[in-house]
DNA sequence: TCAATACATTGTAATATTCGTATGTTACTG
DNA sequence: CAGTAACATACGAATATTACAATGTATTGA
């Protein structure tokens, strides 16, 4: 026979890991984690001007990274300052672009 | 005026990473790693039934990460042994887990 | 209070994913 | 060659994602 083969991993752990690498898995998401990753943090606005999208396309990807724990939000006044919540996604970031991790 | 924000990532990087990212961000997926990594390779069998899914779902799944890059395959006779194809994988998933990277 | 700015949310049509079933294909065995 | 085991693929229904347009909400300033 062969080694038995089980998993070590808890459901509910597949499943948050799952949630995590998906909501990173998309081009503009990680258009805006890139943009984030050098302005430390910035405000809607200035994040759907410079990916040149709809400001409501940037919101909805904006509020379910922020959903997820990716990134953190401040408000100040009438704008949102948006920046990166958790540092294991950039780490996945350079792991998957350059393969330095 | 406020720090010019742009983006240093080719589309197609992006692209290539969000589909990367995508394809380990389900829950089956991140099992069959996680299956693989502990036994080095295994042919299908072995896996779906390690799993408790259908032979098909397996091999669409196999054969997906096969596709991107992630998985690599060995046919035997009969068999067919897939492994790890991209140590990146395995730290991407060590970065989300556990966050030691 | 009115208007404007900055974001969020909702509704919806187009598209993509996923699973299960059925069927194909290939390699082996008798 | 017939039968079977191991995998892959094709297909369809259910479900999820996404972008866009429209609308809602909150804050600020005149």
């Amino acid at each position: 026979m062969t080694t038995k083969l089980g998993q070590t991993l808890t459901p509910e752990a597949v499943e948050n890991t799952a949630h995590v690498l998906r909501c990173l898995g998309h081009p503009l998401r990680l258009r805006i984690l890139d943009v984030l990753e050098r302005g430390r943090e910035s405000t809607v606005t200035e994040i759907y001007e410079a990916l040149g999208v709809e400001q409501a396309v940037a919101s909805q990807h904006l509020t379910t990274m922020w959903d997820k724990g990716i990134l953190r939000r401040r408000k100040d006044g009438v704008h949102v300052y948006y920046s990166i919540g958790d540092e294991r996604a950039l780490k996945v970031l350079d792991c998957v672009r350059n393969a330095n991790c």
